[in-house]
DNA sequence: TGTACATCAGTGAACGCGCGTTCACTGATGTAC
DNA sequence: TGTACATCAGTGAACGCGCGTTCACTGATGTAC
């Protein structure tokens, strides 16, 4: 299920032909989602000022009025896109609030989900396509959001008896690591991962938080 | 350390300036060399067949003689890349043969310290520059080895009761991604690992492969 | 051993393309009076 | 309430650039006789 529907986008974006008044009304919010389509479309290889100023409906010089580059536009749409992480797995523990264990289990596979349906802003998001995170605030405060959850839930785990650990950030940044760690091997069809479609995936990474979970467990 | 030491380079890629016979030798070897110096020096965004060609010392067209196009090119550079992560996971495995749990502590690091030294050969060989990596045999071959010898690594654990496990596949899996998850994180200077230096980094995984130890030991 | 010739690796000029960025401009908006 | 004007978001033409790819070519190599 793609998280922007074709439906929101519209809303905040023109089509190129239909009319449109001179000012655009909050173009910085359409660019970032004229982005985030064309990273669904295109991947993220192919971005281009050019190409997200046109699905935007606008001229290819309008985004230097909100952006200094398309690395800083790129910023606010990898920000966008922790956000969307973060509420996702917010969610998820707000349903589950009282089953930490089943908050541990689908919050791993969720963030995997989320990989693998936002295969290119996750890229953005994690990969080196921005160079300097620390010059975006904004995007060093989105960053923290996900793992400071995680926290949350390993603490309730902890709390529950569930997990034993002596050191929540370093047993945080374990699971962390296993589940970002099948997230990109997936995505990018490594070895064991070779030709596994959706379905599979997500059993293979079920397998795989119970195995971490396992190990946490008797830590 | 570099892997590739700049006299290693100069020995199979003539000089733009110096004279050299109108037939290469072996072309298709000083363009892989020189394409792994550019991954070094700007990055694997900025690769381009023409200044691969120019590092190699050759006109923009020759490379076609050897390639259909630039990733064709880039799957004989990250084929490269596993043998040379497959060279030092070996040595690691020949020189702890009697040591499984050096073996384990020591292929680990190696494997984070190799994505950290080379970072866009990494990024190459694990991202998504490469459409289809099935298109090509070679690098198929070289992709699987690491894993073989993580497989192996595990097994010699197992059999020396070091760790538990009633499935070698499915643990060297959970390692696998868990270190790979590390080294990815580290590269993209994530949250945890926000201005991280080498040495730390170093100290930080050492303490996450020995937290994943302690799991998979009880397991 | 020498010559003629096929083969093919490498050349360098040329092409068209999409890109980022700039510029003087246009036209909408909001505010001072 | 109406008008003049400052502000500034968006325009579209223009620029120079590096890119991939092609082409007829050149020159080295190796082989048949």
């Amino acid at each position: 299920m793609p998280i922007i529907t074709h439906n929101v986008i519209t809303v905040n974006m023109k089509k190129p032909k239909e009319k449109h008044p001179y000012h655009h009304g909050d173009l910085k919010k359409a660019l970032v989602e004229a982005t985030i389509q064309l990273l669904k479309e295109d991947g993220y290889q192919s971005l281009s000022l050019r190409k997200i100023s046109k699905l935007a409906g606008v001229s290819q010089a309008a985004p230097y009025r909100h952006y200094n580059d398309l690395e800083s536009l790129i910023a606010d749409v990898a920000s966008e896109g922790f956000k969307l992480l973060t509420d996702q797995l917010s969610k998820i523990r707000r349903k589950a609030k009282s089953n930490p264990l089943l908050q541990f289990r689908e919050s791993g596979l969720s963030y995997v989900e989320f990989a693998l349906t936002n295969p290119d802003l996750f890229q953005i998001m994690y990969g080196n396509q921005i160079q300097n995170h620390s010059e975006y605030e904004t995007l060093i405060a989105a960053e923290d959001e996900p793992f400071e959850i995680l926290k949350e839930i390993i603490t309730d785990c902890k709390n529950a008896k569930i997990i034993k650990t002596a050191d929540i950030e370093k047993t945080s940044i374990a699971a962390w690591t296993m589940v970002h760690g099948i997230a990109v091997l997936l995505l990018g069809n490594q070895v064991m991962f070779r030709n596994l479609d959706l379905k599979h995936a997500r059993t293979v990474t079920k397998e795989l938080i119970e195995h971490l979970f396992v190990g946490l467990k008797n830590q």
